[in-house]
DNA sequence: CGCAGCTAAATTTATATCAACCACCTCTGT
DNA sequence: ACAGAGGTGGTTGATATAAATTTAGCTGCG
């Protein structure tokens, strides 16, 4: 984890952008327009104007870290290219990662309205792209628009619901089932495609299932002989997603 | 597990209370305004009493079910007697009881704003009287009160840090360390006393803990045997929160 | 008395740790 | 260019530890 220690070196992208001056042509439009799931959908033009006006876009290099965990911020992360790692530092040097985020996800921290405190820390795992919207703006917005407090809170019932059916899975199932729902997240949530290749190391494959890296590997090793996978070093290929559903049910 | 069974026998208390008519009489005042941390602290008079009036107060037996986990509800409870339990019907009849929940919690489902689907079920562990408010009136004061709104969102952020945190706790920590939190937690945040009587079998304990009961029970020998804890029954004596606490940190 | 919940010990299973080894890079010096 | 050194991440097996399961006996209470 010699990366937690590097000096962040961000280079700023656009501090305020010029290169576009209206919506259509604005730089970061696409943070906030092309997904129907976007929580900025229900904004007005100058609401969205408001909002990316004189954000940070940032670029960060892998394993550089985005947000820290025990430090405070008053800024809300937006992705816009590459794929990064939400994960807490928890009891001696081991870290759950709780999700991987891609193009268009949006972070809140705990600490937004709640002490500004980040309860977890983001890094990049790719090389990152992404905006920093700052949270006191968010809160303008509410008293504008009814509609957006209501898709930040949907928004945030949503993660709770995500968390909640988490905790549940990491502590209820064994490992295989562990395994097999890291699988299906990775195909379904974040590469939408049975073939991927994963810019992440097994040991934080392992992060993610809550279990080690020789453990995770061994299973990996299980499915493999049993014809649900195939893996060529980072390279994944699922061939029986219902087997692995099967094992992440059962347990 | 018998009592998830139980047919729900609600007996409606008030559907609309006539007895009081004004804000200083009203019968369920004290769920909204006694307490500071109350989500309802900055409404108006008016508000107040959209949201109050004709909302129903019910009282439940204890083992009764109050929300069903996987059923459709447009309610939030708000409790205003008694003690409820919280929690996650998993895999294999195995419950993960996420919190308790006494006078003036609140609780918003995972499916407000989402499909109205509940994601966890609440039932009575002493009787409980509770407010079911429905729903379509939060969405309502969110548009008249931007204080509201924040409020709401801080609620459910901070609920986002407490899953977050029983995440890691659950899974990094080994069983003495789940058993002094599971404590810590009675001692602090329910009964806010080292002396309390639970009315919570041990296998209800374990489910907070995500273990066997027999395994709680082994970890509470111990506990008792080193001189941190006292128990009787359900009576509980914390003597040593400093060591259930260093307990709990080293994991 | 009989039941439900609690406790205790035994056995079995799940998981982590430790240690070795391998495969593949990357660097470096010639 | 290329051989060798050293590094990093991946894999495997042996062993130790943690935890669940099983079983049985206990206790208090209606």
């Amino acid at each position: 984890m010699a990366y937690f220690e590097e000096v962040i070196v961000a280079e700023i992208v656009n501090h305020k952008c010029d290169v576009c001056s209206d919506r259509n042509t604005r730089c970061c439009k696409g943070c906030f327009e092309e997904d129907d799931k976007s929580i900025f959908i229900g904004l007005t033009e100058e609401e969205l104007y408001f909002l990316t006006d004189g954000k940070q876009q940032i670029k960060y290099n892998p394993g550089e870290t985005i947000v820290k965990q025990n430090t405070s911020s008053t800024f809300v992360v937006c992705i816009r290219e590459g794929l990064a790692k939400v994960y807490v530092e928890g009891i001696k040097g081991k870290n759950s990662i709780v999700r991987l985020i891609s193009k268009h996800d949006f972070v809140t921290g705990g600490g937004l309205f709640n002490g500004n405190i980040q309860k977890f820390t983001i890094s990049a795992v790719t090389p990152v792209v992404c905006c920093l919207i700052d949270s006191s703006k968010l809160v303008k917005l509410f008293a504008e628009n009814n509609q957006f407090a209501v898709e930040m809170l949907r928004f945030h019932i949503k993660q709770n619901n995500y968390l909640l059916n988490k905790l549940v899975n990491q502590t209820q199932k064994y490992m295989p089932g562990r395994v097999a729902d890291t699988l299906l997240y990775l195909k379904n949530e974040i590469f939408e495609d049975s073939q991927f290749t994963i810019p992440l190391t097994r040991q934080e494959l392992a992060e993610m299932s809550n279990m080690t890296k020789e453990s995770f590997v061994r299973i990996l090793q299980e499915f493999k002989s049993s014809g649900f996978i195939k893996t060529k070093g980072n390279e994944f290929l699922i061939l029986n997603e219902s087997a692995l559903l099967s094992i992440s049910k059962n347990g």
